[in-house]
DNA sequence: AATAAACCATACTAGACTGTCTAGTCTATT
DNA sequence: AATAGACTAGACAGTCTAGTATGGTTTATT
């Protein structure tokens, strides 16, 4: 038995930590970002920072395991009495929304940045683009049994439909160029994207 | 007038240095590489690269100039006989395989690395994906007026088209994860993408 | 042969950064 | 009141890098 008389690490700066780190890392990227910079941004000294997390690659791990913990956004309440064609168009437009945030570019751009590097990139893909994925087949299969859609490989067409919409809003912000729709085109044009997905593997 | 007494600074010395700077950098992105490393792998002394180059971003900028001339892959000689949902495919075949190279890989990642603080992304826009799309934009206008296919929008729909193949291959690329399709699936993927597409605008 | 510039090799400056160390303050428990 | 550990503030060592400076070597032109 230890006693219990110690002093506790207090959750709260490691908080102030994590998410001044957080923030930091997804808009200037690990190599940018100074150990100084963060603890004086978290308002905590640079000795409290290494006490908290033993080094620059630990904090940063942490930091963004905590912000994919954030995006936890997937529309996991189906409506389950949409119509398919519906639901589709629901499913483009909220995956088209959920990714042109400035957090969701930066943290990608991060990852993409540490690839190879860092197991960030495995965490990332876990907490985001695979829970998508997996709700999507779910559907699809679901349909495919009830025989609202008539999909030979579903794999293919979850490919199909996430890729259209995700890559036009995602490839030129990655490059940190001008939009070139504007946030309601692109809902429009996820709109489109649903209709001709349906329309190609309606039964 | 000048004296013509001067002996000329090499073009060969400085194709030395932007092809081993333009090797590197793709491998590590800007900030990885030092310039005595560049110096070194190209053959040459440090000074002779500050006097090709005046900085590190100047010859950054120049390396990945080169590298994208390099990539003029585009399918420009369009066999012409070609019937409409054959060229599709085609279009999709050759697209999925040039993005999965190393190298193009790596250019896009040192693109999104250094988003929004050099040139380089414009640069690399222009010269790559612009281009492709262009040609795919103009193809589609083309069959459109022939009656072969029937597209309202031909905006969304070459925008459609390319994001299926092309989102597929990239996002775990950059990511630096495994690979989830073989090369032949990948080709598989992207005939899939092409029947799809002609499927839902055919006439 | 003289010369001017391209080149090499290497030392150097100046600054940034990580991670450690020190010396002392604060606070909760005993 | 004593104590143990969380915390602060700043100095520090060690490493790395961009870019400069220096001095000597090669090479093409006159």
């Amino acid at each position: 038995m230890q006693e219990k008389r110690v002093r506790l690490k207090s959750e709260e700066k490691r908080n102030q930590i994590i998410d001044a780190a957080g923030a930091l890392f997804i808009v200037n990227g690990f190599e940018k970002v100074s150990m100084e910079e963060i603890a004086k941004s978290a308002g905590v000294s640079k000795q409290t920072v290494y006490s908290h997390f033993g080094n620059k690659q630990q904090l940063f791990t942490a930091a963004i395991d905590c912000k994919c913990e954030e995006y936890d956004l997937a529309p996991n309440k189906i409506p389950s009495a949409m119509h398919c064609e519906e639901y589709l168009r629901f499913f483009c437009t909220h995956l088209a929304a959920l990714l042109i945030s400035d957090d969701a570019i930066g943290m990608f751009r991060v990852c993409v940045a540490e690839a190879g590097r860092s197991e960030v990139s495995d965490l990332y893909w876990q907490a985001g683009p695979q829970k998508i994925r997996s709700q999507l087949n779910a559907y699809l299969a679901e349909q495919n049994k009830l025989s609202t859609l008539k999909i030979d490989d579903i794999d293919t067409a979850a490919s199909q439909l996430i890729a259209m919409v995700v890559c036009e809003s995602q490839f030129r912000s990655l490059l940190g160029l001008e939009k070139l729709k504007s946030d309601s085109d692109l809902h429009l044009y996820a709109e489109k994207c649903a209709e001709m997905f349906y329309k190609s593997y309606r039964a």
